[in-house]
DNA sequence: ATACATGCAAACGTTTTGCATATCC
DNA sequence: GGATATGCAAAACGTTTGCATGTAT
């Protein structure tokens, strides 16, 4: 992940954009974890870390981590936003523990060539797709619930 | 339909809910269309009918409708909710076309093991999944546009 | 009669925007 | 120095809630 914090210089550098410490600082927030972070808990960790920026500053930034192709934004349905480091990893799918929060990914290349199918036989040309299974994770389901996350 | 929307009654009654014309009005134009509406195109379509409702009472009475399962709720990510008639038909996919926002249902019984065993795979136990398709339907594709849906 | 629904307007949580000020290059 | 970012506060968006009033049973 330190090559995608140097990524995200370049594509500042190379959009003329400047590299300010807020911007540096949720960009490492960001990139540096495999979390699917809300923008509050992007501010909240920025905190944590001795950094902040404000709200606007933190959309913003999401934005152009975005735009850069570094970050994903994910909707799981859950009345706000999440942010992932995309980290060249290629389109996944995503279970979301109902009691937890917590998020995992996986691949499946079946899935991938089955939405195709299934859109072509609905007369629909596939651009991408999302699966969200949501359901209870080892931990909850055992009973060693965690708080959130 | 028209037996949903009996049963809607039924359910009113049988819960001591009173059976408002508002409430009436908001059942025939959720239940009597295979569209998936927001909140606001119930709204709009209310008053294209001479009906009409205030936006707490439409979202009160979607609750409703929801809770005695005639209709269910959607979020394909688009930032606000859709209201489906559930037709007793069991659990289905959807393809959002992108550009015209038609929603089209199909029903696929492998994603349902799939999904069962994906999960299960990475220790999740399923209570329910998601799959939305988005790409271009066939009208858009060809061109022969249209405004919206 | 009485419990419940309605409509309005205010509150909500998340995200966006306007603008004066501060910062990067 | 000049373009661009920041932070704040206000607005926007879909949705929810409080409350005075109206209505179904």
């Amino acid at each position: 992940m330190q090559a995608d914090k140097d990524a995200f210089r370049a594509f500042l550098r190379d959009h003329n954009l400047p590299a300010t410490p807020q911007r540096l600082a949720i960009a490492d927030t960001v990139l540096g974890t495999d979390r699917h972070l809300s923008a509050e808990e992007v501010a909240q960790e920025l905190k944590t870390r001795g950094a902040s920026a404000g709200t606007a500053t933190v959309y913003r930034t999401l934005e152009v981590l975005v735009r850069s192709g570094l970050v994903v934004e994910r909707d799981f349905g859950e009345g706000f936003k999440r942010y992932e480091a995309a980290r060249g990893v290629p389109h996944h799918e995503h279970l979301l523990c109902t009691v937890c929060g917590r998020v995992t990914e996986f691949r499946d290349e079946r899935l991938e060539r089955m939405t195709t199918l299934l859109a072509e036989a609905h007369d629909f040309s596939r651009q991408r797709h999302r699966l969200v299974i949501y359901g209870l994770c080892g931990e909850c389901r055992r009973g060693s619930g965690r708080a959130s996350r």
